[in-house]
DNA sequence: TCTACTTTACGAAAATATTCGTAGATAAAG
DNA sequence: CTTTATCTACGAATATTTTCGTAAAGTAGA
């Protein structure tokens, strides 16, 4: 069962993750060149956090070639999971009802997200239901 | 008008601030005996981090009597704020949508949470529907 | 008073996270 | 082939966060 814990991204890392979530796999020039859209890094600098994400466990890379393809280990929404999870437990007592109407009231949110949500609750008690009443279910 | 920016609690600094929301004003013992049932932290230790909150300007404090009396200097619901769009910025790309997702698919969520979104949710459309004039936005 | 206990202040070690310089290898350009 | 650019590895300096030991002073009880 194999399973070292798979340590918690810090802020950097994150940042970084997010350049590949959003761009898939690429290398140390593109996730750099990401970075500095909004902050000044060094080159080696982000070389060598993805070195440590690598040992973390954090990110894959191929390096068939000499440029090196780095990769998220994890989907983003495992990710974003863990965060929830520290965070939650972290500020919020463990309460996802304060974390959401946090999240709701602090932050102009559309209409469209608004009913995006909506449509979120009501499959959730949809799927309450269902599994309480001991029928298989699917997801969409 | 010196507003200075406040710096952002660490994850330490949470612990204290919890304790403090949710007790209220209280002693470095208690902070510290709070924090000890969940971990070894020793007394000094706790002590030393509200002092550095105290200079951060995270937590007030009365000193009158020789055993000072700590409070939280953001109201709860504040430093929340702070810390989401922290969050939301480091690893939601700045969708409160994701994140709300997210968090309600990744924890057990009660029905009378459910209920309680649903009647924030539409708290907030009809906020947005009395205050804008005509129905600018795009509808479902 | 004398002693044991509690508290604060302070300094600094230990642990973590972030940053970058330098060297050596490979590739590309001329 | 020679020069220049790019890339990785590695070590180490900085910065930040967390931890605690020690000293000094107040407090309470024997």
């Amino acid at each position: 069962m194999s399973k070292p814990p798979l340590p918690k991204p810090t802020e950097s890392e994150l940042e970084i993750l997010q350049v590949l979530w959003q761009h898939g796999p690429t290398t140390v020039r593109f996730v750099n060149d990401e970075l500095n859209k909004k902050r000044d890094v060094g080159y080696t600098t982000t070389l060598k956090l993805l070195q440590l994400m690598l040992d973390k466990g954090l990110v894959l890379r191929d390096d068939d070639s000499r440029t090196h393809v780095y990769r998220a280990a994890l989907r983003e929404e495992e990710t974003q999971g863990l965060l929830i999870d520290r965070l939650l437990d972290a500020a919020f007592g463990g309460s996802a009802l304060k974390l959401v109407v946090q999240a709701l009231g602090h932050q102009r949110t559309s209409q469209a997200e608004l009913d995006q949500i909506r449509d979120l609750l009501n499959e959730m008690e949809e799927q309450k239901n269902t599994t309480e009443k001991g029928g298989t279910n699917e997801l969409a």
